[in-house]
RNA sequence: GGGGCCGUGGUGUAACGGCGGCAUAUCGGCCUUUUAAGCCGGGAGGUGAGGGUUCGAAUCCCUCCGGCCCCA
């Protein structure tokens, strides 16, 4: 041993054990390994009382080492998979020879399988006494430390493995994310609800306003842009009278990264034949009020300092009424709006009154709406794909769901007059800013359209916000398992 | 794009411009039901990278890399 001089960094010790794992007549890296039960369910078995005779229900888990104590002739290990963590007992009387001289080159991070039985130790712990020890793999690096977990939340996204695995709570979130999207699932599928799938490469990106992605394809020596909303082509299904379609899928938007932006995201985007913008508010309660119920928890759900309460139904506010009641000023009263906005250095001059009007709401009521509330009746210069109110042509069906600031969601009853679509698309507002407007010829879609689009009510959800607030994660980085980040550099 | 903050053994942290410590993990020794990390001993980093100031730099300055926050 000592003339082998043995290099003395953490992954060779970790290699030497591999060798002696194998030198056993074991596979270092593991094998099938069935029936297994996930531990959270394990520990709610019925166990005779600590101190009481009898023997407790046999079980067989797997999972990974996070902590080990004892040296002697008896190991006491925690063990954890993706449900929760168990001790586990491991005498050498108990398991026999073979299995012990496995015991003694496990290491925190390992992967084993775990056969006994469930009891209490004296101290009334659960846990599993093995009988059985079955290795399934090999960690050759250290885990973080093992009360704080990996806190760098740089290393966090980057190694999600680590996070994951390390850090119980980021197993919780993601399995949280994962509930919420089943719920969607379930409540549009309830609905009657079909879920279809639209191209991510599009020669036109359209349906919002936003700086695609531009990638190329060879063989048609094509120029494409990565999707930047779902919009245009599920409605082109209700055209082609599929009546209740939606879409859960990533959109790309080559804008900025932040604590609330991400390049690529998540949207849900639903479309009713027949129905109108009411009727989706009605869905978006049902999709957040089912995604509440799946996760638990209850309605009234921390967010930071504050607290949000879901409980249904959310206030209706219209844009008017709050634009007065935060602006101060009635957003047609142009004389007043463009001094409002000369009070905030915003500058007006060769601006159209809606533009205004839209940057003071964003500056001055957003922000303010602790909500959940529903802002509805929008101005209709700044809703191209908005179908307008019956009798009232400034203004559009639109909602947005506001909670803390954050839109949520954001629904249409949708335009369906393919003239009225086809100038709209032409008609670049003065003042609004290229990646602001949607005023990008479709001629397609709107060919669609003149085939008769049904009325409809759309509505669109932005998964990873709903996961934050929710889930009450201050970053979107804390919800996507994978946010972009800089590549790392050569180590 | 502007402003602020941060980067130290695998991990988590400490160090006034003056010998880079502690904890955990790891290695060796002792211990058959332990209690959020049992006892004793050992090894492991030269402080994100590169320059500069200084007798002396983790600490001050500059550039770069990476990250976080705020604003646009």
């Amino acid at each position: 041993m000592s003339e082998e001089t043995p290099r003395e960094d953490l992954e060779s010790v970790r290699r030497e054990k591999l060798d002696k794992i194998a030198a056993l007549g074991l596979d270092p890296w593991g094998q099938r390994f069935d029936d297994h039960r996930a531990i959270a369910e394990v520990r709610a078995l019925p166990t005779p009382e600590p101190g009481s005779e009898g023997p407790g229900p046999r079980v067989r888990v797997a999972g990974r080492i996070v902590l080990r104590r004892g040296q002697g002739k008896v190991h006491f290990l925690q063990l954890r998979d993706w449900t929760d963590q168990i001790q586990i007992f491991l005498g050498k009387n108990q398991v026999g020879e073979a299995a012990w001289s496995l015991a003694g080159l496990l290491d925190l991070g390992d992967l084993i399988g775990v056969d006994g039985t469930l009891g209490f130790t004296k101290t009334g712990e659960l846990t599993v006494f093995a009988d059985g020890l079955t290795f399934l793999g090999k960690s050759l690096l250290p885990p973080p430390e093992k009360w704080h977990g990996l806190t760098d939340v740089e290393q966090r996204s980057r190694q999600r493995y680590v996070d994951l695995f390390s850090n119980p709570e980021s197993m919780r979130t993601f399995l949280g994310r994962t509930r919420i999207l089943a719920a969607f699932r379930r409540v549009l599928a309830d609905r009657g609800f079909v879920e279809v799938e639209g191209p991510t490469m599009q020669s036109i990106a359209g349906g919002a306003a936003a700086r695609p992605f531009v990638t190329h394809h060879n063989a048609l020596d094509l120029n494409l842009y990565l999707r930047i909303a779902l919009e245009l082509h599920l409605k082109r299904l209700l055209v082609g009278g599929m009546e209740r379609v939606f879409e859960i899928g990533r959109v790309f938007r080559n804008e900025g990264i932040s604590r609330k932006h991400n390049p690529e995201f998540t949207m849900l985007e639903a479309y009713q034949a027949y129905g109108d913008y009411h009727v989706m508010m009605d869905l978006t309660e049902a999709l957040i009020c089912g995604a509440i119920d799946a996760i638990g928890g209850g309605y009234q759900r921390p967010w930071g300092e504050s607290t949000v309460d879901f409980t249904p139904p959310w206030p209706r506010r219209t844009y008017a009424d709050l634009f007065r009641e935060y602006v101060g000023v009635d957003p047609s009263d142009e004389t007043a709006v463009r001094a409002r906005a000369e009070t905030l250095n915003l500058t007006t001059v060769g601006k159209d009154r809606d533009v205004i009007v839209s940057e003071l709401f964003e500056e001055l009521v957003e922000d303010r709406l602790q909500g959940p509330v529903f802002v509805i009746d929008y101005p209709a210069a700044i809703c191209p794909l908005t179908k307008r109110k019956a009798g009232d042509p400034a203004i559009a069906e639109r909602f947005e769901l506001f909670v803390h600031g954050m839109e949520l969601a954001n629904a249409y009853t949708e335009l369906n007059d393919p003239v009225l679509q086809e100038s709209l698309f032409r008609n670049q507002l003065a003042g609004q800013k290229a990646e602001d407007s949607m005023a990008t010829m479709d001629d397609d879609f709107v060919r669609a359209l003149k085939h008769a689009m049904p009325p409809a009510g759309g509505l669109g959800v932005g998964i990873d916000r709903l996961c934050m607030l929710l889930l009450n994660k201050a970053s979107i980085r804390d919800v996507i398992l994978f946010p972009l980040l800089r590549p790392e550099g050569i180590v």
